[in-house]
DNA sequence: TATGAATAATTAACATATTAACTAAAGTGA
DNA sequence: TCACTTTAGTTAATATGTTAATTATTCATA
């Protein structure tokens, strides 16, 4: 796998460690970690979401997704409603608090999006973001679970 | 942050989801974690290390590479060893089980990973880590420790 | 309509990430 | 040499990731 520091993966961790930590800071200000606050993103523009849906947006596993509703649950910022037409579907949705941290995160975490962006050139950040598009949609021929577009 | 699927760090995640599934598969293969088998990929080209040096090249925090080395110790791949001439050095290695597995583990990921690289083409993956690059090289004004290269 | 397959969410067990605090050892200067 | 600071590794508390198994429903169909 030739130099293991500049394998894709690792290109991609170290990426992330440079990135987030300046994301992570704002959303502590607000008590909220990076995941809760990519769940919140979501339920931001939806009215409520069916639970799987929710993981597959914020691409948060399952199993974890359990525990950050939990958690945001007992913290007052989100709510589940079961479904009545199908009793195995859970709704999520933001309560009012949850609502309300959306005009107050959102300007910081656009700033330091806008700094970050700015700190590379145009053309390499869209040649970045199309080579993540390509790579993301090569699909995993040993994986169970077929494709949605499948 | 304009379209939120579409921002880095969710590309970011995204394509990590893609790509590391079918590597995990075969660290499984041999009752390792990827975060383990990061850990032996760099021990397999240093005779002993220092603690904090391993965590640099893994990308894995300290507090969690003491758990994973504790581990590794425990199922005989990894040892400790503290340093003579400054006592706080602790060198790792990896012992002749841990070696071992180098020869088994290496061709199967390094098929995969050039399956993976042949899924995209040259041009595209060479852009793609280029923007990688350039993006990890952007250093985070507010964060406390210090560039290496500062 | 009873029954096996499929689906949605959850639980369980273990490993790792994040942040802050802590301990031991080494360096520094009065 | 002593108090102060820094450094390396670790511990602690909490949150999340990974895999496999489980529960409750719904579907499909014999």
């Amino acid at each position: 796998m030739q130099e293991f520091s500049r394998s894709l993966p690792m290109m991609l961790y170290r990426t992330l460690d440079v990135v987030m930590p300046r994301f992570r800071r704002i959303f502590n200000e607000f008590g909220l970690t990076e995941t809760q606050w990519r769940v919140l993103r979501v339920l931001w523009q939806h009215e409520q979401i069916p639970f799987s849906e929710l993981a597959d947006l914020t691409l948060i596993p399952a199993p974890s997704l359990v525990g950050v509703v939990d958690r945001l649950t007992k913290n007052g910022l989100a709510g589940r409603r079961r479904s009545d037409a199908d009793r195995r579907i859970v709704f999520v949705h933001a309560t009012h608090r949850g609502q309300a941290l959306e005009s107050k995160v959102t300007p910081l975490v656009d700033k330091a999006y806008a700094e970050l962006r700015s700190s590379v050139d145009a053309k390499s950040w869209r040649a970045l973001l199309i080579g993540l598009e390509q790579i993301s949609a090569v699909d995993d021929e040993g994986s169970k679970k077929p494709a949605v577009n499948q």
